[in-house]
DNA sequence: CCCGATCCTGACGCCTTCTTGAGGACTTGA
DNA sequence: TCAAGTCCTCAAGAAGGCGTCAGGATCGGG
């Protein structure tokens, strides 16, 4: 059996490059098409494509929201197609998530070059999981949803982005500065306390004896670590 | 334990263009140089290094051979910098192995965000099982678990910093200066009671007769050593 | 503009960990 | 046998990390 040719979506409001980009993938991949930054995302949900080739310039949003949007959950590799050229631009995209910019004109096999490099780096990621399960609770990345016993459990932005950091390296002890980098950004590095307060506060809503946590277990001097 | 910086490989012939990206890259990563494509392949062998910044221009070798020679035993990133700008090259190179092809002249700041980009990758990927065991002690660095005949063993920072350090140089013997500047930082040199005191902690942990050590060993007037 | 949710910050007590010291055992060589 | 050096053990006080709580600042939606 032949594996199934990638799915890619292309994001791009002019037809005429919509056209060239569907001419330039067809031998290779599927497609999908979107013409605004609010169909992209929506597409995206719904195909869950293997990569997004996506036109900085759309007439809703701004390209960089529609790359933060869609990092909050999929690691699917965005490939930014931009007239803009200038180098603040192409930082502003690699760094908010985007993982290759190419710069109008480009040619056709570039591009391709560009987008098999994509997709051998996600073909080497191991599957991404939408939803962990430990005891009672179940935590479903995809839908940002949060639950213990069957009932939802409202999280605070920090709080959930503490405990998908924790899922992400389940078992392992993940130490302050890395959580604090991924949930407070650089620069609150020592900022111990945070996870303290935020750390209890998970525990309150997650443990059922917050003073003897069975999941989210604290390792003194170093950090933190979700016991599976 | 704070994270070291990440270390790259810079190969290019011309110096000053070392120069160059060493001055680029000196804030955040640690260097190490290459000038020609056998010095680069033989420092990639000696440092690991966690990326390699390659220039296609080489005087011995082609830099595509490199690309494959390193692509057949490191998956570190490759962002290949050249004067060559024809698609035909990046093609060549992208397919060859490498992640990323950036064209002369190029901005610092791009540079930068590319590496970041390809050094974003590289975290993803799985992390090499790190596990050691002798006798029923067994220490997984990555989980940073120590388990004793299945046991969890509890060990404070000190403790699991000293265990690693002996466990890193397995079979060998440690001196105390190292152990110290190892565990306790530069500045703990002759603070052998530091060790004594801590070794005994281990040995009550990790031995069945601590006045018998089958694993902990001391080495009057030099050091200590772990027997496997 | 107001209100609620969220975040930051500080204070406090508890507990673990680290440091330091003292005493005794062992080894080695004179 | 003695002396000197090295090592082990035990314990107590100091230091620092952690959990908790609550007040006030800040942010965002209505």
């Amino acid at each position: 059996m032949s594996e199934p040719q990638p799915l890619i979506l292309v994001v791009d409001d002019e037809l005429p490059i919509r056209r060239f980009l569907r001419a330039t993938l067809q031998d290779d991949y599927r497609t999908v098409e979107a013409g605004t930054g609010a169909e992209a995302l929506s597409l995206a949900r719904q195909y869950n494509p293997d990569a997004v080739l996506l036109d900085l310039g759309l007439p809703d949003l701004d390209g960089l929201e529609v790359v933060s949007k869609l990092r909050t959950w999929t690691a699917a590799p965005i490939v930014v197609v931009s007239a803009r050229g200038r180098e603040a631009d192409k930082i502003a995209a690699l760094d908010g998530g985007a993982d290759d910019y190419l710069t109008k004109p480009f040619g056709a096999g570039e591009l391709l070059a560009r987008l098999r490099v994509a997709l051998r780096h996600a073909a080497r990621l191991p599957d991404a999981q939408e939803v962990f399960e430990f005891g009672d609770i179940r935590i479903d990345l995809l839908f940002r949803n949060v639950t213990r016993a069957g009932e939802p459990v409202h999280l605070t932005p920090h709080e959930y982005k503490l405990l998908v950091t924790l899922v992400q390296h389940a078992g392992k002890v993940v130490t302050h500065n890395l959580l604090l980098k991924q949930v407070w950004g650089p620069g609150a590095s020592g900022q111990t306390h945070y996870l303290r307060v935020y750390m209890a506060q998970l525990r309150a809503k997650l443990e059922v004896d917050s003073a003897r946590p069975r999941f989210l277990i604290t390792e003194p001097g170093v950090g933190y670590r979700l016991r599976t």
